[in-house]
DNA sequence: GATCCCGTAACCGTTGCATTGACGGGTTTT
DNA sequence: AAAACCCGTCAATGCAACGGTTACGGGATC
């Protein structure tokens, strides 16, 4: 299992906004033609975003406004508010080891804190991404497609 | 989405193995006694596992054997064994992004790397933590358990 | 009022997963 | 040699999450 596409999605509605908030009307039509998905999809994720408070949508006139400098949002911010994983947790434990066996009975005391070490050491590394990040690598990138246009 | 739980299952393997090695015959059947699943499960990641060179199973007689030493099996080379992720890849890209916007013909060369850098973290983790650390727990939770009772 | 656009609910097809039954083929025991 | 035991694998099933899609209600603008 990988973790969902909402995330990568979201992103791209991110860097969506900061190569075309100033020139264009990003709405959710406009988003999943880039994006090459269904608009409730995007939608969706706008909601999700939006719940989390790291952007406000206007409705009817369309717009996409972040609340806070790109360089005070992180991909794990990002991550969350799109519900990536389930329950928050990266690894997924079988339910019901057996309570009569001894290893059975442990299992979650003996797995949990390595498990755990090794989320937050990925965790760790999306917060330390930001979209500020995010949008000089796309300044640059789009400044080459223009000289090569 | 999450890891899938063949990975923890294999994790609940090895700490049987470890405890039961000695004075049961591990069989499918005890293992999934344990778990609780279905042999078949716990057959078809063993023999994950046994074709990634891990262990060796015992055919007729039943019976687990470790190739290498515990300190030499991380759990990185069992999260690898069983497929814990689709393709390799932790992130789930969405696939088709639009060619002719300028964002969505270069979203991959934008995130690849950062999202890259986030799945090396986790890998790294998962490369330190080994079978033998996690057979020194599993001994001292079980002499605890002992004593309890 | 017309138009544009978001928010949400409902439904569906796909996919990966775990479960289960069945059967073939080794290995050991008697 | 026969029986008992156990792994390896295939096929069928039910389930849950995901993404795609249609539809409709409700703000915002012109």
């Amino acid at each position: 299992m990988q973790i969902a596409s909402r995330f990568t999605i979201a992103l791209h509605i991110f860097a969506c906004v900061r190569a075309f908030g100033q020139t264009h009307k990003v709405t959710s039509d406009f988003l999943a033609g880039s994006i090459r998905t269904n608009p409730v999809v995007i939608r969706k994720i706008l909601s999700q975003l939006s719940s989390a408070g790291l952007i406000t949508v206007a409705r009817g006139t369309g717009g996409i406004a972040l609340t806070k400098a790109p360089g005070e949002i992180t991909f794990y911010d990002v991550y969350k508010a799109v519900d990536a994983v389930e329950n928050g947790g990266l690894f997924h434990f079988h339910e019901s080891p057996n309570p009569d066996c001894p290893v059975g009975r442990s299992i979650h005391t003996l797995l949990d804190g390595r498990l755990q070490a090794v989320q937050d050491a990925m965790e760790t590394e999306l917060k330390r991404q930001t979209l500020a990040d995010l949008d000089a690598d796309l300044d640059r990138l789009l400044s080459q497609t223009e000289n090569q246009a």
